[in-house]
DNA sequence: CCGCCGATCTTT
DNA sequence: AAGATCGGCGGG
């Protein structure tokens, strides 16, 4: 069967098992799934993978803490954290429980709830300017700390859906950004040409 | 369009 | 002391 044009078909949420595998093999699969908070929503297209131990840019190389915790946690949950005392983004939980490792949700192309975003984002000038990046993508749907640790498989909140939009077949692939070690490691993904990545490839 | 810099506070 | 960032400002 021939994937449904995107939108059209029923957006199913990803299952538990989607987010039980590694890291780098989750982050390019996320690419043009949608991701929902209430009446706002808009397609991923651009992720980076962290793992744990072996990163030495993730939060959970020098194992868990009370801020890491959920990374360690079940997969297919929310990891949000505070960043440069006054920004929040937001990571979808990888990995069988008790090994560490996320995918850092870095850039939306918006699809539903756009007033709203815009009412969240006065800065932004363009609508590709609502959530290009990890911390514009969390004041734009209106996610914070308190979400830290949500289910995105059950429950209300947010949640990630696949409505039929199949991920790139080659994705854009480079190093992560905003790092200081672990720069080798082409663990970035984005949709190729999408106009609302985070920074220019 | 691009680059620089300050804001602001948690974690190490 | 640095950090998985952003936006305003100045210059080209």
């Amino acid at each position: 069967m021939p994937p449904r044009p995107a939108g059209t078909g029923p957006a199913r949420r990803l299952p538990r098992a989607f987010y039980r595998r590694d890291p780098l093999e989750v982050a390019p699969e996320l690419l043009n799934k949608v991701l929902v908070h209430g009446r706002r929503a808009g397609r991923i297209v651009e992720v980076e993978a962290y793992r744990g131990e072996d990163d030495p840019a993730s939060h959970a190389y020098r194992g868990p803490t009370p801020r890491t915790a959920v990374m360690f946690g079940p997969p297919g949950h929310l990891y949000v954290y505070f960043s440069y005392g006054m920004h929040w983004c937001a990571n979808a939980v990888t990995s069988e429980d008790g090994v560490a490792g996320a995918v850092l949700l870095r850039a939306l192309a918006p699809l539903r709830g756009v007033a709203a975003m815009r009412a969240a984002r006065p800065a932004a000038r363009r609508d590709e300017d609502l959530a290009n990046g990890p911390a514009k993508l969390c004041q734009a749907l209106g996610i914070d700390g308190a979400l830290d640790g949500t289910d995105l498989v059950r429950g209300p909140g947010p949640r990630i859906v696949d409505d039929g939009m199949p991920p790139p077949a080659m994705p854009v692939v480079g190093p992560r950004v905003g790092i200081s070690v672990g720069t080798e490691a082409p663990w970035r993904f984005s949709v190729p040409g999408d106009p609302n990545r985070s920074r220019p490839w």
